[in-house]
DNA sequence: TTGTATGCGTTATCAT
DNA sequence: ATGATAACGCATACAA
């Protein structure tokens, strides 16, 4: 910059009046100096910027992983909203680098971003955590809640979907079926199976015929709880699967296949989140479509707007979920001895 | 930090000298420096210090978008290294947010930030490209090399692995075979395309049984080329598609679920990459694996290098990469009247 | 061993 | 309309 005011034979301040435009300049001065620029390449420091200025333009973003495409979705909304603002996202995924959320809590708070966006996965979650992460700046989550931390948070109707899900199957004469949950401190796990339950208890389907497990959310939990369900005799095995999320569904699919069960002739399955997959495997998974991406641009919107605003708009009214009907759910085979 | 200085009743340099142990300091000093810094919760502001250091602890990692797995594991990896080293992503997805990568260019260049990660999709990559990019500072590239730009390379044998596709599938038998190319301008593409010619070549296939298409890498390419190709009378289409990465494959699979043609039975498919949903498509789709994880690893490990050492460390050779053989190939249908 | 002083590149406040 | 200058928070050369 010292360069760039040399070369143009003007004064700092009158370089930095141009190249943000902060001050007034007359138009052969002007000129000079945005000549002076290009000719010298210069590009403002931005981390002297900063130390001026307080703000960052980066915010944080914390997921999980990457694996799970519905998470690559959320980032890639967030990451379109930033750019809108001129602003760069980092990135954390605590779980695919093994370390806790914790270190990134120091971390990122050492960097001084601007905000951050919380999508929590099943490991630790909890109040503490949350807060601690709070003092890095602004936080907003995404697909999840916290009782007792008060942050805007960009969620979907997962009890909705979750009731359309189970009542898309019970409606269809299943009653044998198996419940996989998420991971229990989740919040959108307590939503879904509030809407499993909702819908079980619509079509009043006996307590004893329904078996519920928990899985971690990722496709081998979906296999090993299938691999255990599915090994009593024909006739006591659930007819169907409501998978908390779509992995763990894909991986009830994946065990029914290594079984040469038929998908859905023989078990029915049902995911959630709609992830891309879903319609490429065989059947299609049948599931409940969440809008992955536009969540993670609203909650990157209304960090922003949170940021210079200081106004934080509304977001606690859960975006609509759809239930996605392909072909893995299919009325149970009623001639049990089919196999025989 | 003056703070903290004056709760621990010292100069700004000893607290300086503390929390980076970079000068001697007394027992009992030091002590009363970290009680301080606790008790006032005081972290580095890491602008000042870039400001100060030249180091920003941080690295830009530029992948085209995140919905390819493929990509999302490479970012995994040069998440997990980068964390290793303490030090930030920043994640850049040209093509998830719909701008040129120049537009990261600038940007990029203005945070100076330590160093650059570079896996170019299809659309702009060019040689002035690549040479801004390496403006904002040292890059290294994965899964891909540009002519006449000499920075190192993460790579894996495309040829080799493209060979081993394609001769799986002419030992079979087939030989009226479409091979689905990816995006010219890459240099994954020419070496796959080699790779496919070369086992071509091995097997005397005569060049006008073998159509040739090129995609962009993503689903709905694949879908469209098949549904292109397979239009013809049963005697004339292709009995196998060999596709130069996994997604344009789950394309033709797709398309082919469509048609109601059998995969294997009337149309075999091979990918490229084995990503993880490459596993649970039925049937599982016969692809070629990349250490893709390891590769994003190794690119950062070696900017790291780079960046510290100053010596390059030779990454060119390629990394190996395996076929891996599920179901979606099989020896062509030899009684093409079958479906009369 | 510890403190003082200077500069990193910007922006903003003040004179001019 | 323009320029000198202080301050942002930290690290270090140097003096003590």
């Amino acid at each position: 910059m010292k360069d760039v005011a040399r070369q143009a034979g003007v004064s700092l301040s009158t370089v930095s009046y141009v190249v943000n435009d902060s001050g007034p300049v007359a138009g052969a001065r002007r000129a000079r100096v945005l000549d002076a620029v290009r000719l010298l390449g210069y590009t403002p420091n931005e981390s002297a910027r900063r130390l001026r200025n307080k703000s960052t333009a980066t915010i944080g973003l914390i997921v999980p992983d990457l694996s799970n495409q519905f998470f690559a979705l959320v980032a890639e909304g967030v990451e379109q909203a930033a750019a809108e603002q001129e602003a760069l996202v980092v990135l954390c995924a605590p779980e695919a680098i093994d370390r806790p959320t914790q270190y990134y809590a120091r971390l990122l708070r050492s960097q001084r971003l601007d905000g951050l966006i919380y999508l929590p996965g099943g490991e630790g979650m909890t109040l503490s955590l949350a807060l601690e992460l709070a003092e890095a700046g602004p936080v907003v989550m995404v697909d999840e809640r916290i009782r007792g931390f008060e942050v805007p948070s960009v969620v979907a109707d997962s009890r909705g979907g979750a009731r359309a899900a189970a009542e898309h199957v019970l409606a269809l004469g299943h009653t044998r079926v198996a419940i996989i949950g998420g991971p229990e401190a989740l919040w959108t796990s307590e939503q879904r199976m509030f809407g499993f339950q909702e819908a079980l208890a619509g079509y009043k389907v006996p307590l004893h015929s329904v078996t519920v497990r928990v899985g971690d959310h990722r496709i081998d939990s979906g296999a090993s709880i299938a691999s255990e369900l599915l090994q009593g005799p024909a006739s006591a095995r659930p007819t169907a699967f409501i998978c908390a999320n779509d992995l763990m569904a894909l991986g009830v699919l994946k065990h029914c296949r290594a079984l040469g069960l038929a998908v859905p002739g023989d078990v029915s399955i049902v995911g959630f989140d709609d992830i891309p997959i879903a319609e490429l495997v065989t059947p299609g998974l049948t599931t409940v479509s969440q809008p992955a991406r536009t969540m993670g641009q609203l909650a990157a919107d209304t960090l922003f707007r949170l940021l210079d605003g200081g106004e934080c708009a509304d977001v606690s009214s859960p975006l609509p979920t759809t239930l996605v009907v392909r072909d893995s759910v299919a009325a149970p085979d009623t001639c049990a001895t089919r196999t025989h």
